[in-house]
DNA sequence: TTACCTGCAAAGAGTTTGCAGGTAG
DNA sequence: CTACCTGCAAACTCTTTGCAGGTAA
């Protein structure tokens, strides 16, 4: 769907060189329709499938933060013993399947209207996001 | 405030055994007006603090988690390399300080009313918790 | 050529575990 | 007495770092 040309001038303008180990990175990450949710872990092995060709995990863990640092991906908040990363980047909300650890996306029109009626003095709002933890019946 | 025999009824009735151990961390996490939030190692310099025998990390982690489990205690969702707790049980949300990792409560009513209009078959909604991200500003 | 990037291995941080000895009921 | 609990050290997992060699501009 998008060639490597569009990831070399996508990194380009996020002000990252275009490395073959980025380029192949976002083509597993942003080569797609729907975006997901992923960590290091789960990316590595999504690369191996593609390519024998091994990214070390010391690139990744560079690359998805320096990712992250561009606004290129997101990192959810769900106390885990590893970090979520989503490349869905606009605001939104998850379930988090205990049962499974497997998270969905919820978007604001999935609650009725949610308006912070507090702030902090001195203290910009960067972000809300709402949690909501879920587990199979059984 | 609270003498030792309240917590060593409050960990008969949780199914836990009253161990001194267990009554010293009570004290420090419970024996006061407030709530608060601590990481394993701040709980570990608050019991220091108070007294000079030491309380090994293996029983500070198997304790938080025996508290945890029990429901007298609650763990947030940050994330972060470390784990948050709560003395604060009841259904609530956070501002998170990133600037300096403070965690500030929030509740209900600071938000107008937050309704998930969305729910997934075949499972069931432990919990609902709302991040509030803040910087200081400079 | 210069600043940036990659990859390996080692280090680091937080947490968990195995097990021997101790304690509550 | 028996099940549970504590404490030490080692192990484990995820993540970060130092550094030498490589690559983009």
């Amino acid at each position: 769907m998008r060639d490597n040309y569009y990831f070399i001038e996508k990194l380009r303008s996020l002000g990252l060189r275009p490395t073959k180990q980025r380029v192949r990175i976002c083509k597993v990450l942003f080569d797609r329709n729907d975006t997901f949710h992923f960590t290091i872990y789960e990316l590595a092995n999504l690369l191996k499938l593609k390519s024998k060709e091994k990214i070390s995990l010391a690139t990744l863990y560079n690359t998805v933060h320096a990712f992250k640092k561009k606004g290129y991906l997101k990192e959810i908040s769900i106390n885990s013993d590893k970090s979520y990363f989503d490349t869905n980047i606009s605001d939104h909300h998850h379930f988090f399947n205990e049962s499974t650890n497997e998270l969905i996306d919820l978007t604001d029109k999935d609650f009725d209207n949610i308006k912070l009626k507090k702030s902090l003095p001195g203290k910009k709002i960067k972000s809300l996001e709402i949690l909501v933890k879920v587990a199979n019946n059984n």
